[in-house]
DNA sequence: ATTAGCACTCAGAATGGTCGAGTGCCAGCG
DNA sequence: CGCTGGCACTCGACCATTCTGAGTGCTAAT
C-alpha cells in the first residue's frame, strides 16, 4: 500500500517532472523538498509507486516519470488549486473586453487562454435552442442565390445561401420579408423552419417554392447548428512542447484538424458549468490523442450553455491551466449571460 | 555568362532540390537528366551558376542548392506553367460547392488551399468600399449592451457591440430602427455613419445619445474594416516541413500569429487578378520569414477585390502552387463575382 | 568546348570508451 | 519495523576517433 509519504512523493515526481522535463530520481527529489528522510527511503517509495503503475521508469536506472494513472491521482487529490495572479486577471479583462461582436469575443476567448496557458485552447459555439428570432433578412445575390440572415434575440447572426429556382425581384423580396418577419418574430428557432413551412399558401403562388427553399434552408441551418462549431487557437503551442510527444505530432495534429473527434470527446467529457472536466492520455482511447490532456468546462451564453477546453501534453500543469480554463469560462459566462 | 545550359542545370538543380531536399550535386544530375554532357561538364556550369550566386554549396563538397536569387530566376522564366489536374478541379468545386454563406466559403478556401498545396494558406477579406447597405438591425442584448448589424447589398453582415448609456425599450428600438433603415437603406457603407449621425436631431431626444453611440459605432467598425481581415489556415503543414527552416520555425510561427506583419506583405505585393506575385525569403526583408516564399494573387467578389495567399518555405514547390493558388482564386471569384 | 583522371575536403555514420546518474538490495541501526 | 548507508550494477549520454564516400576543383589530353 501507498503511505501518507507516498502520495507526496508522486506529487514532488509530478510537480518536477512538469517543470524539469526530465525523469526525475531519488536524489532530486531530497534535494528539491523537504522530506527529511534520505534518497534511500525515497526509492523504497518509489518502488511501491512504480508497483502501482503510478511511475514508470523510461529505461533501467534513470528517474520516474508519471504514468496516466499517477497523473490522474494528481490531478484529482494532490494538485493544489491555484488562483491566477491579479495580472492575470487584468490581462482577461483587458483582453476581452475590447470585444465587438459575438464571433470575435469568442475569437479572442480562445487566444487569451491559450497564450495564458500555453496550450490549444478550444471553445465551443452554443447550441441555438431557447433563443427567439428577432429579425429574418433575405437579399438576393443575383444569378438565382439568395442570402437568408436570422438574427437572434441574444445577439447571434446566422447566415444561410439559398439556391433559387428563379430570381426574385425587389419587389417579391419584400414581400417574402414582410410575411415572414410578421410570422416568425419571437418564434423559437427549433419552431422557425415548421412555421415558414406554413406561409407557403399565403404568399403569392409564384414565391411558394421559393418559401420552401427558405424554410429547409433554415432547418438545415438548425440542423447544422446541433452538430456544433470549434473554434480552436495556439496550435503552434504544440509545436513548442514537440519534444513532450514520444514518436511525431503529426497524428496529434491530424486529429486537430478533424475537429469532429475533439467534438466527440468535449462532449463526452460532459463538463458542467461549475467544475473542470480533466481527461488524460489514453483515458480517451486511440485517437492520436494518447499523449496529450483535454480539459474541458463549462460556459453560458444566454442561458445556453456551451464548453470551453484546452489541449495539451499529459506533462502539463494541472494546476496552473485548471486555474485558468476555470477563470476564462467564469470571465465569458459574466459577459455573455448578463442579466 | 551563364550559357543556356546553365540555365537547363538551374532548373534541374530547383527541381531536384524541391524534390529531394537534399542538396543536389553534378553526378546526381547526369543521372536523373540527360544532357548528354559529363558531370565535368556540369561542374564547370554549376561554378559559374555559383559565380552568379544562384546556387550555393553548404558545404565545400556537397551538392548545391539554389539562392533566393536562383529561385527567382527560375519562377520568373523556367518554370514551366502546369494545369492543375481534373481530380483537383473536382475537389475544388466539389469542396466550395457546399458552402452555406461567405464566412464559410472563405473558410472553406483557405482550408482547400492549404489541402492543395501543403502550405499555409491566407485570405484577406474583401473591403467594403462600394457596397450599399440593405438593413440594420438593433438588437437590445439587456444590460445596458446592444448588438448593431450591418447587412450588404452583396451579402455581407457585419456586427457590432454597442455600450450604452441608459438600456432601451423595446419601443425604443423599434423606432431607431424604422428611422434608421429609413435613412440609410442603399446608401454606401462609407457614407453610412454621417448619415446615421444626422438623424440624432430626428429621433425622440431621450434617443439622440443612443443614436450618436450607433453613428460612432458604425464608423468604428468601417474603419476597423477598412485594416483587413486575414483568415488562414494549414498552420501545421509548416510544421511537418520543418527541416527546411534552418534554426528553428517559432520565428515564422510568431510573424504568423502577427497577422500584421502578413497583411503589410501581403498588399505590398500588389498582386493583380490575374497574375501570381512571388516574393522569395530576404526579398521581404527582416521579419523572421527571410526563409519563407509568398504567393500572391487577386479575388474580386461582387465588385470589391482582395487577396489570396499562401506561405511556405522558398524551398517549395512553385509550379504546383501557383497553378493551385491561380485555380482557387479564379474559382473563388466565379462564385463570388457572379453577375 | 568537353572530358577523364586525380588529389583533396569534409559532413555524417560508425565505433568504442568513459562517466555518472540512478537503481535495487542488503545489512545494520534506532 | 522503518530508516539509512553502502555497494555493485546498469545503461543512456557524451566524447573522441576513425572511416567512408559523395562531391569538388584543377589539369592535361582529346
Amino acid at each position: 500500500m501507498v503511505s501518507q509519504r507516498g502520495l507526496e512523493v508522486l506529487r514532488a515526481i509530478v510537480q518536477d517532472y512538469v517543470s524539469s522535463r526530465e525523469p526525475v530520481g531519488s536524489k532530486a527529489i531530497v534535494d528539491r523538498h523537504q522530506f527529511g528522510v534520505s534518497a534511500a527511503t525515497i526509492r523504497n517509495d518509489m518502488a511501491l509507486l512504480e508497483e502501482e503503475e503510478l511511475i514508470v521508469a523510461p529505461h533501467t536506472s534513470s528517474g520516474r516519470v508519471p504514468t496516466d494513472k499517477g497523473y490522474r491521482l494528481f490531478v484529482d487529490h494532490l494538485a493544489e488549486v491555484k488562483h491566477i495572479s491579479t495580472a492575470q486577471k487584468q490581462a482577461i479583462d483587458h483582453f476581452l473586453d475590447e470585444s465587438v461582436d459575438f464571433d470575435e469575443l469568442l475569437g479572442r476567448t480562445v487566444r487569451l487562454l491559450s497564450q495564458l496557458t500555453n496550450q490549444v485552447a478550444i471553445v465551443q459555439y452554443p447550441t441555438l435552442g431557447a433563443t427567439r428570432v428577432r429579425h429574418i433578412e433575405l437579399v438576393s445575390l443575383g444569378n438565382l442565390r439568395a442570402l437568408c440572415i436570422v438574427i437572434t434575440d441574444n445577439g447571434r447572426v446566422e447566415q444561410r445561401l439559398l439556391d433559387l429556382e428563379t430570381d426574385l425581384t425587389e419587389a417579391d423580396l419584400s414581400e417574402l420579408r414582410s410575411t415572414i418577419n410578421a410570422q416568425v418574430a419571437g418564434k423559437l428557432l427549433t419552431e422557425l423552419a415548421e412555421s415558414v413551412v406554413s406561409l407557403s399558401t399565403s404568399v403569392s403562388p409564384h414565391l411558394s417554392s421559393a418559401t420552401s427553399h427558405i424554410a429547409s434552408a433554415l432547418s438545415d441551418s438548425i440542423q447544422a447548428n446541433r452538430q456544433q462549431k470549434l473554434v480552436m487557437a495556439g496550435t503552434a503551442n504544440l509545436v513548442r512542447t514537440e519534444e513532450d510527444f514520444h514518436g511525431s505530432i503529426y497524428p496529434v495534429l491530424d486529429a486537430i484538424e478533424e475537429q469532429v473527434i475533439l467534438l466527440k470527446l468535449l462532449t463526452e467529457m460532459k463538463a458542467d458549468a461549475h467544475e473542470v472536466a480533466v481527461s488524460i492520455g489514453r483515458e480517451h482511447s486511440n485517437s492520436g490523442l494518447e499523449q496529450t490532456s483535454l480539459l474541458a468546462t463549462g460556459y453560458t451564453s444566454a442561458g445556453e450553455s456551451a464548453t470551453l477546453g484546452l489541449l495539451g501534453p499529459t506533462r502539463m500543469d494541472y494546476s496552473n491551466n485548471i486555474a485558468s480554463i476555470r477563470a476564462v469560462a467564469r470571465y465569458l459566462t459574466r459577459v455573455l449571460d448578463a442579466q
